[in-house]
DNA sequence: CATATCTCGATATTTTTTTATCGATATCCA
DNA sequence: TGGATATCGATAAAAAAATATCGAGATATG
């Protein structure tokens, strides 16, 4: 990796709060500025920003459209990925009717389902097809990007068909750790996570634990 | 802060390992049985688990039951925070429509928009309100859980009033910093991040990058 | 035109997180 | 019963990430 995860996450909130600045007509910014308003120390956006390979001035700082670009070329944005989705349900639906994704170099190009009364719908313009033809359309698509939005129960045989058909990523919805081969790239997206560290920060303050913990955060 | 958040955030991953051991009767487990399945070390886990204060058995390991039960107290699922939500868009319906998430401690008890036509439905059960009566509503009810789900742009807006209605802590699914006095808890749900880090490693495999930078990994 | 100041980029340090090592102990099996 | 073995818990080492420091170059100001 010739990047740090951390960093890689930050990007994109470096990439949404810059388009902020555009849009105000703000076309030069500063590491401290970016820091003073997205709570982040300057040396670490500016080590952030490096890896997408841009260079400022000493002084002045980067040139936001030059930031920008350089975020989406490095991310990949420039050209869109198409994918599919599996499950059609409440979670699928809403990504499915997410145009932005459009923005970050994402196109859900069709559902799948096993649902009987889901398969032939139309949802936010994307036809909701059988399972079965899942792998051997996305080899004729090229697809290479799956998502999943299926129970859990299902996730690891969706990931499989999703293998055979030669999709090579995954974005992972259910809270399963799938087992594929080494070579697909799976990211999960697990919400129960997030919410546990919530949850897990309200108890503390609300339990009092025997010391205010310090109080530094 | 006493835990790691990176062993926060996995600590879910196992109760949900665990909660399939136990559906399938198996009520002894140990790290490396759960590492060999969820692709981790054993020390990891380990490290991990302690921190939930349980004791495990050597040769044995942990008994399961009384892991998961460790888990939930550790991750204060056992006292169910109610929440409200705000945006009852594509993303809030989903979210609403969650029943799995009262498993973790979560309830949502009502929904705010400021759309009109939105404002009186009934989604997934939980009524939609006026986003007026959410300062007023969140101080009678004691809610101290705000979620939001709201375009980008009102997001600020938003945090500022559920804090001024006592809200302590806020699960924020817009891609927006927000700005908050320091004692309030907020965790971003950026799924652009997520997003990005797949979309780099794809990028990164198609284009076969004319390996400068070393190229390593 | 000189000087003060700001910010970059590189390098160094500190902190956090992951991984390795090792003795102790419970269980299994001969 | 006694030895082999697996696994825990604690401590140590390594790796990764965040933060600090500093020289150099750009810009503004007097
Ligand atoms: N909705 C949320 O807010 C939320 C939050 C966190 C995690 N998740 C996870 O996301 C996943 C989906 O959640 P949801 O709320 O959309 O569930 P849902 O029940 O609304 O939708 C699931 C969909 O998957 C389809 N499905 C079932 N079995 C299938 C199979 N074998 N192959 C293909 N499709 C199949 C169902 O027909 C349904 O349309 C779950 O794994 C859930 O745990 C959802
Ligand atoms: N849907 C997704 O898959 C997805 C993915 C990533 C991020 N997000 C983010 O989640 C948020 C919601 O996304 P969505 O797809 O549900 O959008 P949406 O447009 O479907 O829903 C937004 C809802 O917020 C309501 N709203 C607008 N202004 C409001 C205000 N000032 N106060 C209260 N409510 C207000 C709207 O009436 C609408 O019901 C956005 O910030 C989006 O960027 C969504």
């Amino acid at each position: 990796m010739g990047i740090p995860q951390p960093s890689l996450n930050r990007l994109p909130q470096y990439h949404h709060y810059l388009n902020q600045l555009k849009a105000k007509g703000i076309n030069t910014v500063s590491c401290s500025l970016i820091g003073l308003d997205l709570n982040l120390v300057p040396v670490q956006i500016r080590k952030d920003l490096q890896y997408t390979g841009i260079v400022g001035k000493p002084k002045t700082g980067y040139a936001v459209a030059e930031l920008i670009a350089a975020i989406e070329t490095f991310l990949g944005w420039n050209n869109v990925q198409e994918a599919f989705l599996v499950g059609a349900g409440n979670l699928g639906t809403a990504l499915l009717g997410h145009e932005r994704f459009s923005t970050f170099g994402l196109r859900i190009v069709a559902a799948f389902d096993t649902d009987p009364e889901k398969i032939g719908q139309w949802i936010h313009g994307k036809m909701v097809l059988p399972l079965e033809k899942l792998a051997d359309l996305a080899k004729r698509m090229s697809i290479h990007l799956g998502i999943i939005t299926a129970p859990a129960e299902c996730a690891q045989w969706i990931a499989e068909k999703m293998v055979s058909g030669g999709i090579q990523a995954i974005w992972n919805f259910a809270p399963v750790r799938l087992n594929v081969p080494p070579e697909i790239i799976v990211h999960n997206e697990d919400l129960y996570s997030s919410l546990a560290s919530l949850s897990w920060k309200l108890a503390q303050r609300f339990n009092i634990p025997f010391q205010q913990d310090g109080g530094s955060n």
